[in-house]
RNA sequence: GUGGUUGUAGCUCAGUUGGUUAGAGCGCCAGAUUGUGGCUCUGGAAGUCGCCGGUUCGAGUCCGGUCUUCCACCCCA
């Protein structure tokens, strides 16, 4: 074992084994069904976009987590002496880089819509599956290349969507069988608590900051307030929020009094009561509860915001999204506002895979595995087994013609549940013997029974 | 991006204050069994001790750097 260069991947990436691929793809294929049944049509980008239109999406902690594809050619044709003396690494990037990995489907997705504005008919329902990007520290749970699951509905302003949403994510994880809480709140009432503060201006700082109650209470929640300038008395003026008490009702008119003067907050609280009253409707067999702390990073969203939680499992959220009003006026298309949830495919796996939850399947979709004694019988073989590949049975061969012992436990390990021994004996007397691995029985059949019995066999 | 942590055989890990040829279990390969896997027995292969450099007569062990792993921040799926 002489490895000249050990081979390595990037970090934060990973292979998946096909065992892995098999419970991966139970994910993938149960959350496109679901999709699908609810309308929303495929849709594929560019793992690279124009870094123009990823930049400044993100805030600027999402700029930094951004990966820069090196221009082809001379890359270092616009780089002055003056670029390589500056302290701003940005600058300089921005010449080398025109280019760079998507880091959600949601942006290029914004985009897509934009390009295409004149052939799409609003509202326009579209699912997409594909990994992105993030030049982040891993840990675990946390990877550089990740899949995403997007389902986004852009076009249409009515709750109904949110609503949908919901039931989509209700019907996705009851198929998985994974127990969820779905949290909703929505921006518009975080707008109204910064105005309340009179700090509207720094609702992003008061939102990230709230977004911490359940992992680090509120005390802490308080202290970060204070640490990133707030007065003691806006302080003062959140800590009664953080008292809500009683069911979801009692909490929205509770604030419905605080935010009196505050138009937006107002809106927000209309909103999630209409909301609530629609998921009412459609009878999710999950929990959905109004989150008063829930915040969400990703600064685009403006109404409606959803985060779902494992509960059985300790874990960052598996699912989330929001509506976002003007996600491709950046773009140069105004006022089409939109709605969207992606589920982390790989923290799903995850919880999936630590409560034991992916069904019992083997990793071979073969249920036969000819022996292979020698040149003429293997010959022989394959005509049995062109019949059973028509007859839709998967099936192989061993290609080599070694010792019996070795094939059978080949296909032992490959999990193939049975063995055809076929020698000079069975072959001159158009016989097959069968060998189940699970329980050592042999038996010898005539071979036009084959099919039959490896149909019987596959019923059961 | 900040602070910490980890790396020895395919895997899980030992390895004493720096001292000969670096070990174990599991796995792998071969044979016992030339047409029968799992069990058993016998034998075997496999490690530039993450990488680069330094200190030393001598480094898996000490020091520096670097990469990787995991963790806490930041942020997030």
């Amino acid at each position: 074992m002489a490895n000249i260069n050990k081979p390595s991947i990037p970090k934060g990436t990973r292979d998946f084994s096909p065992a892995e691929m098999v419970k991966r793809n139970y994910i993938f294929d149960t959350i496109k069904t679901v999709f699908r049944k609810y309308g929303y049509l495929p849709l594929e980008t560019p793992a690279m976009e124009n870094l123009s239109t990823l930049l400044g999406k993100y805030g600027e902690e999402g700029d930094k987590l951004l990966f820069r594809i090196l221009n082809s050619g001379n890359f270092l044709q616009e780089v002055s002496p003056d670029d390589l003396k500056s302290p701003d690494a940005n600058r300089l990037s921005l010449k080398l880089c025109e280019k760079g990995l998507r880091y959600d489907l949601t942006v290029p997705f914004a985009r897509y819509v934009v390009q295409h504005q004149h052939e799409i008919a609003f509202p326009f329902k579209r699912y997409q599956i594909q990994p992105v990007w993030r030049a982040d520290r891993p840990q675990k749970g946390r990877y550089r290349e990740f899949y995403q699951c997007d389902a986004d509905v852009i076009g249409s302003n009515s709750l109904l969507n949110e609503a949908e949403l919901i039931q989509l994510i209700d019907e996705i994880f009851t198929r998985l069988s994974v127990n969820v809480k779905i949290k909703i709140n929505n921006r518009k009432i975080l707008a109204g608590l910064a105005d309340y503060v009179g700090e509207a201006a720094r609702m992003a700082d008061i939102t990230i900051a709230i977004d911490k109650l359940d992992k680090i209470g509120k005390e802490k929640v308080f202290g970060e307030l204070q640490e990133k300038g707030f007065s003691q008395s806006a302080i003062d003026k959140i800590k009664p929020l953080f008292e809500l008490k009683g069911d979801t009702d009692t909490r929205l008119n509770t604030l419905s009094n605080f935010f009196k003067g505050s138009e937006t907050g107002l809106k927000g609280i209309e909103e999630t009561r209409m909301l609530l009253h629609l998921v009412s409707k459609i009878f999710p067999k999950n929990q959905v509860e109004y989150d008063f702390a829930l915040a969400r990073g990703l600064n685009y969203y403006t109404g409606t915001i959803i985060e779902v939680q494992a509960l059985d499992v300790e874990i960052g959220s598996i699912c989330g999204g929001g509506r976002y009003d003007d996600l491709t006026g950046i773009f140069g298309l105004p006022g089409i506002s939109g709605v969207g949830i992606s589920f982390g495919a790989d923290r799903i796996y995850d919880v999936m895979n630590q409560l034991n939850l992916f069904p019992q399947e083997t990793s071979s979709s073969s249920v036969l595995l000819f022996a292979n004694f020698g040149a003429k019988e293997a010959q022989y073989c394959l005509g049995l087994l062109a019949k059973l590949r028509k007859a839709d049975i998967c099936a192989e061969l061993y290609p080599d013609s070694i010792k019996i012992g070795k094939q059978i436990a080949y296909a032992s390990e490959r999990g193939i549940p049975y063995v055809a021994l076929l020698g000079e004996n069975e072959m001159h007397a158009r016989q097959i013997t069968i060998k189940q691995l699970t329980t050592g029985e042999q038996k010898t059949i005539a071979d036009t029974d084959l099919i039959d019995f490896l149909k019987q066999v596959s019923v059961e």
